[in-house]
Formats: C-alpha cells, structure tokens, sequence
DNA sequence: ATTTATTTTTTACGCGCGTAAATTTTTAGC
DNA sequence: GCTAAAAATTTACGCGCGTAAAAAATAAAT
C-alpha cells in the first residue's frame, strides 16, 4: 500500500510532517497540541496505522496506564460480573484493565500481586480472597502502589475499602423472615473461604439476639470454592436425616442456597411460601442465577454497581492528585430485599 | 534492611558480583549458566529483591513472553471455567496469560485484538464472539500473531481450531431422548450470538431426518448473551399457550434449559423421567450449574479439559518452533451424554 | 602442567521513546 | 503590521536492558 514501513515514532513523524517530540506530546495527550497538528497526525494515523510501542513508552515512565483487577474467583459469576462493571469503568477514564484472578488459591494471589507489581500500574483494584490471603503480603503491595480493596476487606491495608454492609442486609432479610412466618436458621460453611461469611453469621446472631430469638447454626463441611456442591451436599444430609430445627433456613449466600434448593428439590420438598409448601429458603447476593431456581430465590442484593463505580471514582482521584489518601475510609453499601418466591 | 537500593540490572549485578550481562543471561534462561554462577545470582535475589524492568526487557524483543486468551463472554461460567484452565496451562508453561473478555460486544472484541498487538504477545488462544465477529480484522490479526481458536472458528482464520463436534453430540442426545420417550423438538434463539448454535440447529435436523422424523424448532426472541433470562421468556409464553408440541424439549445449551427449567416450574410444570412428569427437558454443555438445577439436568458434557488443553499444546508448539503451521488442522472433541434427572 | 572447551567479563552499541532547553515558527490580539 | 503569547522544532541526553565481539578467566581433560 504505502511505501515507507513505519518502524517508530521517528518514522511516523517523518510521514506525517510533524517533528517526533509534538507528535510524541500527541500520544500521551492529544488536546495538548493545536488542532491543526492534530489533524495532520490523524490524517497520517489513518495512512499508515502506526502505534507506539507500549514498552518503550513505559520504560521510563515511573506509573504506567495501566490499573490492576484482581478477583478471588472469577469462575464466580458474581465476581464476574464486577469485574465486567469494573472493566468498563476503567477503559472509559482511558487507562487499561488488567484482569486477573486468584483462582481461590493464595498462592496464586500472592502471584497476581507480585506480577502486577513489575506493570507498575498506575492503580489497583482489589478483591482479596479473605481468609487465607497473606495479609502481610498484601499490605507491603499497597503501600507500594495504590490500592483500593472492594468485596471483603484486610484491616489496615489499602487507600479505602468499599463492601456492603452485612449488619444491615442480614438484618433486613432476618426481619423479613421472622415477620412473615418461622425465624431463619443460618446455613453456611464451617470455614468459609470467605470473611464476608463470618461477619454474616455474626450479623445472624446478633440480630436474632436482639429480636429475642435463640441463634441457630448449621455449619456444614467443604473447603474452597466449590459453595453450590458444599450446599447440596450439607442439605441434603440435613434435610434426609431430618435435622432442619424449623421450615426457615437463611443461606449464608447465593450459591450454597443455590446448592440447598437443589437438594431440597431431589428429596421431594416443596420450597417456597405457597401453602403447600413446608421450607422456606432465602440468599444473600442476588447472585445472577438466583433469579432462575426452582423457585425462584427471595435474597438480599448487592449493589455491585454502586462498589464497582465507588471503588474505581476513588482509585482515580487518587491517581490523578497524585498522593496517598489522607485516611482510609470503608464504605458500606446497604442491601436491598429481593422478594421472589422461596421464602 | 540492606545498603545498596537496587534501581537496574547494573547495580543488582555489582552487589551479587557477576557482571550485567550474565545477569542478563541468567534472566533469559537460569539453565544457561554455570552452577556456581547460578547459586550466586540467586543469593543476591534472595537478599535484594531484583526483578528486570519488564517494559525494558520486551523493548528490543520481536517476541515477548505474553500469551493472550480471548474469551466472548467471561460472565458465562463456561467461558470462565475454560479460561481458568488454559491460564493455568499457560503459566506451567512459564508464560504470562493476558486474559479479556469481549463482553459480547463485536467493538470490544476488535478492541481486545488491537490491545493484544500493542502487547506483542508470543501467540494467542481465542475464542471468537462469532456471528458478530468482524472476521477480516480477526484473520488480519491471525495473520500477525500464532493464533489457536476454539470454541467456535473462523473460516481460515488461525493456525488450527478446537472445539467440539456438534454433529456428534447432538446425535447422541437426540438418540437417546428418542430412546427413551417421545423425540425431541429443538428449543433455541431465533438469532443466536454463537455460531455453535446454527451447527446444533443443523444437526439436530439432520438428525432427525435420519431417523425419520420430523424436527420441530422452536425459535425464541431475544439479543445478547442473557441466555436464562431468554429461555425463561421464551419458555414462559411457549407454556403457557400451550404451543409445546412434545413433551420433550432439547434445549439448544444449558443457559436455555436452565431458564427453560426455571419456567417450567414457575407453570407448575413437573419435568423430569418420573411417571408423574409432563415434560422432559435437556440441555447442551454440561454448564457448571447444570447440575443444581431442578430436577438436575441431563445434557451433554462439553469435554473442555481437553479442548483448553489441546489448544495450549499446539500454541506453544508452535512458538517453540518459531513457525507457523503448515496446515489449518480442525479438531472436534466428542460429547459426552450426561444423564440426570430432567430427561 | 598443559591444552582445550566452556564460561564470564569487558566494552560498546542500539532499541523506541520521554523529555528538557534553546530556538524558530505560528497564531492571536490590537 | 507589529508585538506578545503559544506552539512546534531542533538538539541532545537518558532510561534499562539485549546482545555482539573480543579478551580474560575458569573448568575439564589429557
């Protein structure tokens, strides 16, 4: 097509009749040249489709374009899906997202983190796997680079934290449940990869507390990830062997209620708040599958949009004063009750 | 803790006593010096913390050592079940996975391509968004960089394709529903986003050709990759006016037949293989939630262990040989039939 | 101990770009 | 048309590393 091969920027600003520092001033900023040398680049850009090489450009830069993404789980549609949100708020502010997921294992965290620090990315976004992630690690990573933590948080570490508020949403669905029929026992995990999950339970029982109701606890086995297997498996023990003290369980969340109902559904128990039926089952999340159970799950939502925005508005502030944040500051963002038709 | 700040290779080199470019070697290939040398750079590590400037390490390469993984839509559990997969894959292997997700959108899909070039990534696993894929600027690409499709192919596009052999896996689904009751009709998107779609389509009718009978689609409207919610609409008003001719229905994937189920139930429609059921439901793909649904679902497994693998194998050979394939080498894997209770 | 093969060191250049400083050109304001 | 301000150009250096070539050091083998 063209005869000159473009190699580098030299090159192109050759072709283009621009001298190489303007037209490197054109790429980190294109208002920051005058509008007829815009034009004349863009002509040119569109001839012979030079682009920068990103690691030269980078080299000496001490932060890149880039930001940081880092699930628990990304095999979990729910994390899924805020990294999607996330995803796209980033490339609007013009930088690159760099997804990656710990895959549930630690060790893999501590990969993620360490790989991200060779990017040198302007910023991080992150959701630790709680638990059993290496808090030591992680706090050294933030305070080399700036970090905003999102779903579950590790005391002290990070420019802020955004999450919902377990307090408020358990306490919205166990009044939901009370006020409409027997009060909720609580199904969960005995070691929930989870920290959310401990904060739930406690949540659980201190609202029942307070109702005057006795706390109830059915702690089933499994380790990882694997929540809608580890729910069937622990409701299926308990309903077959008739150890469910009422009609009313509350799932420490989506997935594992999503496990529930199965099993409830293949021993032949009828789910819901029809007459006929004699177990009530709610969720927490509204995980994107709850709406699509047999029956359909009555849970607590997320606001994930709101964290997703929240949690990246906060990032860019940050990156774009270009200073550490004063004070670290947790935000909680209320659940909202998703009545649907099992409890 | 330790004098010497480390900022480059030089000064890593002068504290650990070898010089800069068998540092460099060591970097490149650990394998490549001597055993004493070796020991010594890696006491230094231990102490100093180095890690090469990963941007000024790729500068000068042809070749880095990225490999890009390009999925349609990471929110759907298969995808991200497979992308788990190769990324781990990949990482054995020494690489650095890059993984995106085109969200289902053609633009970001073009997008995500152009970004992968900028990365000058050693070769890339993709599979594409299909219908919607802008296939000349994805052979371009292919063209560029050693690139494996699965899931679904381009004509001619890339060095070889895995994926699975719809032909055969919906004959052995439509077999054994018309086995084992009345045949199937076939339930699917009047417009899928996917392409395996259409070969299912396809086989399905040839399928019942060859047996004699004669197919029955049912197409449902609907854009976009919300597949439950599509198969539950769809599903809701085809019941509900009873317009379903058989009382069985092959769901063109999981995603349908989980919104298919959903509905059902919602109807008051039993489905399953017990003598009290009006309706028996199958499904495509074995989808990690295929087996809590209710009744839990009979389809056909998609065999994507292999898939991931296969892919990865043939990338790297051929990033190994530093060649492109002689061939465009096709390979479908067979399905599975997965019997649970829905059919 | 000598020869030979292997590895390391020294020296030096280049990659593609950011960026600073001084100079020249263009634009805007009157 | 003149002046001041804004923008572009010229020139030059540095970033951190890969890598080639020649010299030196080390290891293995006789």
């Amino acid at each position: 097509m063209d005869e000159p091969k473009i190699r580098n920027m030299e090159d192109f600003a050759t072709v283009s009749g621009i001298s190489r520092p303007t037209v490197s001033k054109y790429f980190n900023d294109p208002q920051s040249v005058r509008e007829s040398t815009r034009q004349r680049i863009e002509a040119a850009l569109e001839k012979f489709d030079y682009r920068p090489n990103m690691y030269a450009v980078n080299q000496n830069r001490r932060l890149t374009k880039n930001v940081g993404i880092v699930v628990p789980y990304l095999a979990d549609p729910f994390f899924a899906e805020i990294a999607r949100n996330i995803e796209n708020l980033v490339i609007e502010t013009g930088f690159r997202p760099i997804l990656l997921s710990s895959h549930g294992d630690p060790q893999q965290e501590i990969n993620n983190i360490e790989s991200l620090r060779s990017i040198k990315p302007a910023g991080v976004l992150m959701a630790p796997l709680g638990r059993l992630s290496d808090r030591e690690q992680i706090r050294a990573f933030c305070d080399d680079v700036p970090t905003v933590l999102f779903d579950n948080s590790i005391e002290s570490a990070g420019e802020a934290f955004f999450g919902m508020d377990n307090e408020q949403s358990i306490g919205l669905i166990v009044d939901y449940l009370c006020r409409t029929g027997e009060p909720p026992v609580f199904f969960e995990m005995r070691t929930p990869p989870n920290p959310n999950a401990f904060k739930r339970r406690n949540a659980y029982k201190g609202k029942m507390e307070r109702l005057g109701l006795e706390p109830v606890m059915l702690q089933v086995e499994g380790e990882g990830w694997d929540f809608e297997q580890i729910g069937f498996n622990g409701a299926s023990r308990l309903i077959s062997e008739g150890r469910l003290p009422t009609n009313t369980v509350l799932c420490s969340n989506d997935r594992l209620a999503i496990g529930f109902l199965s099993a409830a559904f293949e021993l032949g128990r009828k789910v819901g708040i029809e007459p006929d039926c004699t177990l009530r089952v709610a969720g927490h999340d509204d995980h994107p599958f709850s709406r699509f159970t047999c029956p359909r799950l009555t849970t607590v939502s997320q606001d994930y949009t709101s964290i997703a925005q929240k949690s990246v508005e906060t990032l860019f502030s940050l990156i774009d004063s270009g200073q550490r944040a004063p004070s670290r500051v947790t935000t909680l963002f209320d659940g909202r009750l998703v009545m649907r038709g099992s409890a």
